[in-house]
DNA sequence: GTCTATACACTGATAGAC
DNA sequence: GTCTATCAGTGTATAGAC
């Protein structure tokens, strides 16, 4: 069993780390910036976790069964599919909210190292998005949802939900320097709104 | 005047680094890679620019002024609103298929550093991005288009353009792992098309 | 302009005291 | 478990031959 204060100088490390490579990618990310982030030396990183690369691992699974679990919710439901997507708009809405970088950490990593983290991928996401598709599919079937591309409209709909909050430091500035409010202009209401409308568009 | 020589190897040695740049990032990339894959000395590249980082400065601005320059064609053309819309459409789409990694590139960078790289961005995106919301909002004012939040539209219209490509490497894993063809799904074509449906939806 | 050799700083990682 | 000191390897950058 664990200690707590095994737990809390273990969790420093792992918060710092999620921020560093978050920030700047496996390659980028420097361990003694993680150290500094988490106020405790350098070679408490290597104690805890062997070296970078395992510690990089470690963030990245969390990433991604978080990424992913969202989904669950979705997919478990047996409310009508229209209320589902609904749902998982909100809640995939709030959760980028908290991690803003979360996607963009997860598209990078994966691109850089495709072959690498395969089998993490596929682990996480086994019954997740091929799911969703099927889903989708099925509801087109038996004619609860109009008939449409299920692929490109999962593709339609990420985007949507993820793009606003990578892109948001560049909205920010573009905005702000031409005399626009982001934060007044931009709401995480308002942009689920105009998702869901963009699914009564899509769906019927 | 410069000599075709020249050209010829400062230009080999940029298109080495925009490669090596928008895959690691400034701190993330190497510049015995970005000589490798110039297949030139890592001494020619200081020879050429004097530092890694202002060989990054170069590589970023000339990112910044493609990306925007496709808004070019949109904001100065004189068709009418919705036509324009969809030229950019085309174009944009275009773009990105040509250089799936932009989009993300200037995303994280300008996320990294946004106090050092403002002036930059304002300098390229002037009367751009701003020109758009612009158009947009004079163009609701005489009915033009139907009346609807112009800051809200741009992002989600940017969303739908940019995160596919973005995101393809996701993608692609997630939808080959499970039976489906990527190369199949997706093509240019059907995202322009629903892009163009998602701006009927909205802008009547 | 292009190369080799090298200076010098920084990085990940380990050893050893406490 | 946590720290300081330190090593080997790699990184950017420069000097100098051709």
């Amino acid at each position: 069993m664990k200690q707590l204060k095994d737990i809390s100088t273990e969790e420093k490390i792992m918060e710092a780390a999620k921020e560093v490579f978050m920030k700047y990618g496996l390659y980028g990310a420097r361990m003694q910036d993680i150290a500094d982030t988490a106020k405790i030396n350098k070679a408490l990183l290597h104690y805890y976790f062997r070296s970078k690369e395992k510690l990089f691992d470690k963030v990245f699974e969390g990433a991604l069964s978080k990424y992913f679990e969202v989904m669950d919710v979705f997919a478990n439901s047996e409310l009508p599919l229209k209320k589902r997507l609904f749902q998982y708009i909100d809640n995939i809405i709030d959760f980028y909210s908290e991690y803003p970088q979360m996607s963009m950490f997860i598209i990078k990593e994966i691109g850089n190292n495709p072959e690498l983290l395969k089998e993490k991928i596929q682990a996480a996401k086994k019954n997740k998005t091929h799911r969703l598709i099927q889903v989708l599919e099925e509801g087109m079937k038996n004619g609860e949802i109009k008939k449409t591309d299920a692929t490109l409209f999962l593709i339609n709909f990420q985007s949507l939900c993820s793009f606003p909050f990578l892109a948001a430091p560049m909205f920010k500035h573009s905005l702000n320097a031409h005399g626009k409010d982001w934060e007044k202009d931009f709401s995480n209401d308002k942009l689920k709104k105009s998702i869901k409308t963009f699914i009564e568009n899509t769906l019927g």
